[in-house]
DNA sequence: TTAAAACTGTTATAATATAACATATCAATT
DNA sequence: AATTGATATGTTATATTATAACAGTTTTAA
């Protein structure tokens, strides 16, 4: 019997620990500074870890700073694609849930003849806070 | 009086031809070594054209793939924004006329009440080539 | 308990991108 | 035409992001 074990390993869980504390992206240097007292002294240590993060959904990258994010989409793990909001101002990034995002990217990908697998947005702007912070 | 020029420079024109001649897109290195012959030696001055060339809406970079391809959608001089539909069989990448789909990502963004200035969208699948081939 | 798979540690290196500085060219005034 | 400020170029060095290769260890499932 083949129980898909899901736990992580020790890196795994230190990185997504950091990541989890985050207020922003961290880049995967960042990371890796951040986390040689827990016993990471390598960059590949850190971009294992990252990777299968990434596979089973609980960590994004955001492909447009080359930094990663914790997810926070409980319908990541299985569909692969992702959206975000990023704040030009302050760098925070939340992640839109997918709801019938997915279907209209799908659709109109079949207008160009394109057969939609997955995909990823990145929409920038000014965060409600940064917003707010500015009407002061 | 002050015409704004809008003419490329040198290595600009250089970079924008290739670029214009590639069927997928082309990532700096490759840009430089291909454009050796006609006098660019060095990085900076690759990565010096497609600053400028995509400032002026001329290039774009595929974030995702680190690699730049050229415009082919005219209303792109003056939007920010870019969607790309990227094929996963042949790395062939298409880019999507924005119509309506600004509008709709900026009223999903306000729904976040976030403040939507631009975006980049990377859909990946199938192209409509790779499909026919696929049924050969 | 053993064999396969997954994870770790480590060193080296590849791939992508920018800093800094000196010089040259362009384009709009004087 | 000469001046000036902005923009482009050439060049060397370096920063940043990411992977290759290999040896050893732990985990998992039969």
């Amino acid at each position: 019997m083949s129980l898909k074990k899901d736990n992580l390993t020790k890196n795994q869980k230190i990185v997504l620990d950091l990541l989890k504390n985050a207020k922003e992206p961290l880049g995967a240097y960042t990371i890796l500074f951040n986390t040689e007292k827990k016993g990471i002294k390598a960059p590949l240590q850190v971009y294992r870890a990252l990777d299968k993060l990434i596979e089973n959904g609980k960590v994004h990258k955001i492909e447009s700073k080359n930094s990663y994010v914790i997810c926070t989409n409980s319908e990541c793990d299985s569909l692969k694609s992702t959206s975000f909001l990023i704040c030009q101002n302050c760098d925070k990034v939340s992640e839109i849930k997918q709801s019938n995002l997915r279907e209209d990217l799908s659709s109109l990908s079949k207008g160009s003849d394109f057969d939609y697998v997955n995909h990823n947005l990145e929409i920038y702007g000014i965060c409600k806070d940064c917003t707010k912070a500015s009407h002061l």
